[in-house]
RNA sequence: CGCGGGGUGGAGCAGUCUGGUAGCUCGCGAGGCUCAUAACCUCGAGGUCGCAGGUUCAAAUCCUGUCCCCGCCA
């Protein structure tokens, strides 16, 4: 029977880049989404970015640009990564699209009409020179309770203890370092408590969560009265603004959820599907439509399980079969480290490592349960060695060459059973796919490479080749084997699709269905064998985890959000550019192309400013181009830019200036900046995803 | 007693539900093969299954107690 299978993966926020540790959960959706597809099933695998919230709105101002701007980038730099991994959404929307507008009101009056939102004060941390409330993560401050300093809004990591910002003493915003003052201000909230008989039964019923997910609510939220849900924010948001409620917008949490809809309207448009078969809402929903699951990772728990299930059943939606959850990423037994290296973005790893790579060894490590998984990198590089290319890829290449001339035997020759019994376990390794337990599959994969190996070993083809009578028997051998191989590309397509398309080629036969693992071919053509894989070479490991280490800002720098508060933060679109500023600078003389290429300018990233007492102009800044290389630059901002706000901030370096001497030392290069100075200058910065070292062309 | 997960040869794990004196992969040692990306095959060394009790003809597996490790704005 087919079934449709609505699929989605946690929404990237558009604030980060994609690392190594969010791949462990689009590979783990990846592979299960092939694998259903593979079984013959329909399936819609969906995903966004996240956009929204004030992070994002903070990000936009530092960099001086709008907020449609940076995520407009941000989603570029996510698809990027994650098409580079073989992560292949069916759609990859936004948050902030109006499908998700449209959808966001839908559930919202529908939550407003079934009595479910409440008005409250609430009383909070305000920046007054930042313009905006400030999240828990926003403010620093003393320990109210053990007195340690520099703890954030909500807890302390000294005692452990929790309470609100503002029982926090000094608190300091971390946005523009200035004293925050207690503001109140009206907040809308989702009361869930209504659906607490709904949210006991739907989590404990042993269908939609793991036990241990199952239990852990019950234990932590469902014992207790549900609280209230902030789902608002005053403004200055970036969000959608609440339609009822002006000078409000949603929480970033609230339209989030959401967006997972707004991904399927989108693909629904494209393909000319209609939403209501995937997702359906009325009385007869749960009977109708897909099944819809989610994956995410146990940070978010709360928000899936709960709240989420709350606002589609107060809706009327269909709710989800299941919501997997899945543990973090370590490394080498640790928590991944930025100053250790530990903390890989996905594009880093694509320049040192092939991506074929991490998903067998995430697929070799993952379980449907919410253990972290531990990438320790010595074993990452054996067992993706031996395992890949030792036993599966080896099968291919020590077989195909003998029979490239003639192809695979006419007839399948007898094999002793091999290919029986592995088409056999193939319902086996389904299941062990189909409930996530990706860790047995691969055992169960392997040992039949391990089979199919000594079976070879047995059969000695080399020494058959050198007596021309046996070329027969030499090509059933060889038909068999590249038979087995086959089986096992079909069995890890999900994990590995090159590798299939790689066998389907060879073989002159695509994979398409997991039921090509159950007829062997036979009389079919052989391709020229070409490598397949190459073997982790421990040295890149080592070079990425290096590179990882260089990528991360000095460890001492503040947690701070650089550069707020410094001139030509203007977030408001540019509308009516006067002419002012191109009259006060007349543009030069036409230049060639050469003498533009002369000048070599490059990403930096500014790893130290300092003060200099003795000038009135000057700051010495230590910029770094990635790597040893550190500049020696004598900047004419003081008294513009906070020192301490731009560390950590990539700018726009003039790399092969000649050096100058100067009172305070020889100044190697110059950072870009526009404005006809005094306290009118604005430093240039990339787009988020330059690194230190690039040229700009 | 906050919750959850886990302690099995050097490493990573299976086996625990449905008791019957321990298995896989890697690594290590020896040998073989030479088709293959120093890949493959065979043999071997290495574990009183965290510890202590108990049930049983029989326990890694069931029961009780205990120690240790890991994670938890899950």
């Amino acid at each position: 029977m087919t079934r449709k299978i609505l699929v989605t993966a946690a929404l990237p926020y558009a604030n980060g880049h994609i690392h190594l540790g969010h791949l462990v959960e689009y590979i783990q959706t990846d592979i299960w989404v092939r694998f259903q597809k593979l079984r013959g099933h329909r399936c819609a695998f969906l995903c966004a970015d996240d956009t929204h919230g004030t992070a994002i709105m903070m990000r936009a101002r530092q960099e001086g640009r709008s907020e449609d701007a940076l995520i407009a980038d941000m989603r570029d730099a996510h698809l990027h990564d994650f098409t580079r991994f073989d992560v292949a959404f069916d759609n990859y929307g936004s948050t902030n699209s109006p499908e998700n507008l449209a959808l966001c009101g839908e559930i919202w009056s529908s939550l407003r009409q079934a009595g479910l939102v409440v008005e409250e004060d609430v009383t909070q941390l305000f920046d007054v020179e930042a313009g905006t409330f400030l999240a828990d993560r926003f403010v620093k401050g003393t320990c109210p309770k053990c007195g340690s300093a520099d703890q954030y809004g909500d807890n302390c990591d000294k005692c452990g203890a929790t309470y609100s910002p503002s029982d926090l003493k000094n608190p300091v915003s971390t946005l523009s370092g200035s004293i925050p003052e207690l503001r109140s201000a009206k907040h809308l909230f989702v009361r869930i408590e209504t659906l607490h008989d709904f949210l006991n039964e739907w989590t404990q019923d042993g269908e939609h969560l793991q036990p241990e997910v199952a239990n852990y609510l019950k234990g932590h939220f469902l014992q207790d009265p549900l609280r209230d849900w902030d789902v608002s924010r005053p403004a200055p948001y970036f969000g959608f603004p609440i339609p009822d409620s002006p000078g409000n917008y949603w929480y970033v949490w609230f339209d989030a959820p959401i967006g997972y809809m707004a991904s399927l309207a989108e693909w629904c448009k494209r393909h000319g599907e209609s939403f209501d078969d995937w997702w359906p809402r009325g009385a007869d929903a749960e009977t109708r439509g897909a099944e819809i699951h989610h994956f995410i990772g146990k940070d978010i728990t709360y928000f899936h399980t709960l709240f989420w299930p709350a606002m589609l059943k107060a809706a009327g939606f269909k709710l989800p079969r299941q919501v997997h959850i899945h543990g973090f990423l370590t490394v080498d037994g640790e928590k991944m480290s930025k100053s250790k290296g530990t903390f890989v973005r996905a594009s880093t790893y694509v320049k040192h490592l092939d991506p074929a790579f991490l998903r067998y060894f995430y697929a070799s490590k993952l379980s449907a349960k919410l253990d972290d998984l531990d990438m320790n990198l010595d074993e990452f590089a054996d067992k993706v060695n031996s395992d890949l290319v030792g036993k599966v890829v080896n099968l291919a290449s020590r077989s195909a060459r003998f029979v490239q001339p003639t192809g695979l035997s006419p007839v399948y020759p007898e094999d002793g059973g091999l290919f029986a019994q592995a088409a056999a376990e193939g319902e086996a390794i389904a299941s062990a796919y189909d409930h996530l337990d990706y860790n047995t599959a691969m055992r169960l994969v392997m040992g039949l490479a391990d089979r199919a190996n000594k079976y070879i070993d047995e059969q000695a083809p080399w020494t058959l080749k050198k007596d021309p009578s046996q070329a027969g028997r030499l090509r059933d051998i060889c038909t068999v084997t590249l038979n087995l191989f086959r089986q096992l590309a079909v069995y890890l397509a999900p994990v590995l699709p090159r590798l299939a398309e790689q066998a389907g080629e060879l073989l002159h036969s695509p994979i398409r269905h997991w039921s090509d693992a159950q007829t062997p071919l036979a009389g079919t053509p052989v391709g020229e064998f070409q490598h397949m894989l190459k073997r982790v070479d421990k040295a890149q490991v080592l070079k990425m985890i290096e590179e990882s280490r260089e990528e991360a800002p000095g460890q001492a720098t503040p947690a701070s959000v650089p550069g707020v508060g410094a001139p030509g933060t203007a977030t408001s679109p540019p509308t009516t550019d006067g002419p002012e500023a191109l009259a006060a600078e007349p543009l030069s003389a036409t230049c060639t192309f050469d003498d533009f290429a002369k000048v070599d300018m490059r990403v930096a990233r500014v790893v130290a400013a300092e003060d200099l007492a003795e000038s009135n102009k000057l700051l010495r800044l230590t910029l770094s181009l990635g790597g040893d290389d550190r500049r020696n630059v004598f900047a004419g901002i003081k008294g513009v830019y906070e020192p301490a706000s731009l560390v950590g901030r990539l700018v726009i370096l003039c790399a092969n200036l000649a050096p100058r001497k100067m009172k305070f030392g020889v100044s190697e290069g110059m950072v870009l900046a526009a404005g006809p100075g005094g306290k009118d200058i604005f430093i240039l910065a990339p787009d988020s995803g330059a690194v230190p070292g690039q040229r700009v062309h």
